[in-house]
DNA sequence: ACCCTCCCTGGTCGATCGTCCAAGGCGAAT
DNA sequence: ATTCGCCTTGGACGATCGACCAGGGAGGGT
């Protein structure tokens, strides 16, 4: 028998991947209530009865999304043999996004969404941080200069270049590996 | 003697200005008719005279401000000694910006629209493809190794930290321009 | 003096917005 | 059987939206 209280839940999980849904589609600031209800199959005032408020239910899915991203990405840069291979390997799970892809647009709409609400910059900035760190351990175990600003700037470079794809076609797979890889290829006297 | 043309292109440029504040300030799909109206000191009514709808507006708008900044860094890739110097001074141009600065987040509001709006994608993406061009020119006149790809991975780390620094503190100045240098200065046994 | 053209005003239109709420449904506990 | 607590429904509320337009006003050409 299933209970009122888990039906309540998988209603919650349906609006909090419709959101993720219509995000993408339609921008944060464009996603309304009705629309989410409908998405999602239930009626409007379901909404507000498991969120606060569309803003709230916005952030919440964003951040899961992005909790979900970082969990793939963590045993990548944990178990890497080498800077090489952990390059290679984060390159491959982006390489088939093209920028207008669903997790592509969401997470520069977070990002956006980030600079009008304190609570969303602060999870997404935590979650920067994290993958930033656990990327710079990975460089710093396999003798990479400046592990933590090589770190910063390989991440930023990664979303960066996602970013470009949405407006044109640029550098995949081996080309853009081979010119990342002098991030990470550098000895400790790539530093001046 | 001031016409009414004059003056009716004054509001239009007003109306510009108005609508790069807001979109930065709101979100692109969050700008109203009637808070541009205000925001320019005029009435509701011009915002349709002047523009065929809203978005059309913002899109003006949008490219606008690109040209304005393209503008600016093409004499810098022209003119540079080498291709360490470019870097440093295209560094310096975007070292005070942190992200959650007007031009920034205007250029990131404008990545997203463009995933929705094809004249506006077409825009930006050629004003990418210029910008990539011109700093390949640069890279290849001192003896970077694959000039094309590497600017297009430059570029996007560019806007990778920009966008990265509205969410956590990042390397800034010489760190950043040092970790960056790695991928100007690899010679061309860089490419394996 | 006339008209023509363009700029501008201020308000109306139907649609849609976020939020809230009174009332109904239904399993679980008493 | 009754009560309790949570989930759910569908609509009401005032506010605001983009787009539109009838009409006023003021130079410039005739």
């Amino acid at each position: 028998m299933v209970t009122a209280a888990q039906r309540g839940q998988e209603v919650r999980q349906r609006l909090l991947r419709a959101a993720a849904e219509l995000i993408v589609e339609r921008g944060w600031t464009a996603v309304t209530t009705r629309v989410l209800a409908q998405r999602a199959g239930v009626a409007p005032g379901l909404v507000h009865y498991h969120f606060t408020s569309v803003q709230a239910l916005l952030v919440e899915a964003a951040v899961e999304v992005a909790r979900s991203v970082a969990a793939q990405t963590a045993p990548v840069l944990a178990g890497a043999d080498s800077a090489d291979e952990a390059l290679t390997t984060l390159l491959g799970m982006f390489d088939t996004a093209d920028g207008t892809d669903p997790t592509s647009v969401l997470f520069v709409e977070a990002y956006l969404a980030a600079t009008r609400d304190e609570r969303l910059r602060q999870a997404l900035g935590e979650m920067l941080g994290q993958f930033r760190r656990q990327l710079a351990d990975c460089l710093a175990t396999h003798a990479v200069a400046d592990p933590d600003a090589t770190a910063a700037v390989l991440a930023a470079a990664i979303d960066g270049v996602l970013l470009h794809r949405a407006l044109a076609a640029g550098p995949h797979g081996g080309a853009l590996a081979a010119v990342l890889r002098r991030l990470v290829t550098a000895g400790p006297e790539g530093a001046r």
